[in-house]
RNA sequence: CGCGGGGUAGAGCAGUGGCAGCUCGUCAGGCUCAUAACCUGAAGGUCGUUGGUUCGAAUCCAACCCCCGCAA
């Protein structure tokens, strides 16, 4: 046994985006752990601007006074991390660089890895979209130690999550976030002081989701070929990013034609309609789009139209009464 | 100099040389058992900024600022 609040452990941890911030706070203010430092991805350019910036990751650890380090896919500057920090233990938490498997080895209590599923389930680096768009009721946390292969590595621990009927990705992802959060600490206590058996995955049951799934590209919408059902989905499933979009076609049926809309959110409306898939049109003060379903129209409550600023469907009513 | 759309009342928009408008909201009153419904009235604007053209500019010209979509 080791009393962790008496020797606390020394700890490096792996991320980038919020999320890490969030993971990283939580371990931080944890007494049972001394973050030794933090690895991150360089400052890369952002926005319209391209300005260079640092990830949150940085921005939060250097607050906070713990080293940064860059690893920058250099397998030798790995060595060099272990070699400065001398770790007992890796966490890491949406970190998005392939980590040389020496690396992971050294810790004596090894390295540990939070994943957004249920897995062997959506192994890879959208497992919550990819859940959303499935139609999947729920989803989990998977807690597991990290090993050369793509989430391949053998669970200490799983918390399963409902996936709720209006779940975006953005708000079924701060749900995990937080109870990830506040779980991880005492997860990495009972596994530093072994009252966990890692649990090797049944890879046959493995299904995988990429990065490139949830692009621009994939998240256009196809009027004639997709389900209504689908559509909603897809339209909470790309929040907050990269968004539901489609070109409205030149179709006089339509209130609005030749315009690239997106779709923030949306409802599935029983109504009759002839009207083509992707009309939009206005009934009953409600914004709606025809579907392939006859019977079924996507109702438009929150919408942007190229140029424009988001607006709920009352404001875009407003302004189009003129 | 990456491409394009835009900036007009608190919000969303119309208005392309001649009195500053529409829908919603706000406020006051009315109707109603009641209401997000309906009726009457009111407040609310330096038309992004600066300069130019003109008898006269929200409107035409030039420069700049800001917002948004695409691309990266």
């Amino acid at each position: 046994m080791r009393d962790l609040i008496k020797q606390p452990v020394n700890t490096i941890f792996l991320g980038t985006n919020w999320e890490s911030v969030t993971t990283l706070h939580s371990l931080n203010k944890d007494a049972r752990f001394n973050i030794v430092g933090v690895i991150t991805t360089p400052d890369k350019p952002v926005g319209r601007k391209q300005i260079l910036t640092p990830s949150k990751v940085k921005e939060s650890a250097l607050d906070s006074g713990i080293e940064v380090f860059h690893t920058e896919k250099d397998v030798d500057r790995y060595q060099k991390a272990l070699d400065l920090f001398k770790p007992e233990l890796i966490v890491c938490k949406a970190f998005g660089e392939i980590v040389p498997e020496f690396f992971l080895e050294y810790p004596k209590y090894k390295a540990i890895n939070v994943h957004f599923s249920i897995l062997p389930k959506y192994r890879g680096a959208v497992p919550i979209q990819k859940a959303i768009l499935d139609g999947e009721k729920e989803t989990g946390i998977s807690i597991m130690l990290m090993s050369a292969g793509m989430d391949e590595g053998e669970i200490l621990k799983i918390f399963k999550e409902p996936i709720l009927e209006n779940d975006t990705n953005l708000s079924l992802r701060e749900r995990l976030v937080k109870k990830s959060a506040d779980i991880l600490g005492d997860v990495l206590d009972d596994w530093i002081n072994q009252k966990i058996t890692p649990t090797k995955q049944d890879s046959s049951k493995a299904s995988y989701c990429w990065q490139k799934d949830i692009s621009k590209e994939n998240a256009e919408i196809k009027w004639d070929s997709m389900e209504p059902e689908y559509i909603e989905r897809l339209v909470r499933a790309m929040i907050p990013w990269p968004i539901a979009w489609f070109t409205a076609k030149h179709n006089p049926e339509s209130i609005i034609q030749d315009k690239r809309i997106q779709l923030f959110k949306t409802e599935l409306i029983n109504e009759i309609s002839h009207l083509q898939p992707g009309t939009i049109y206005i009934n009953q003060q409600r914004v709606l789009i025809s579907t392939k379903q006859k019977n079924t129209s996507l109702r438009l409550l929150k919408l942007q139209i190229e140029g424009k600023k988001e607006t709920d469907e009352k404001t875009f009513i407003n302004g189009f009464l003129n």
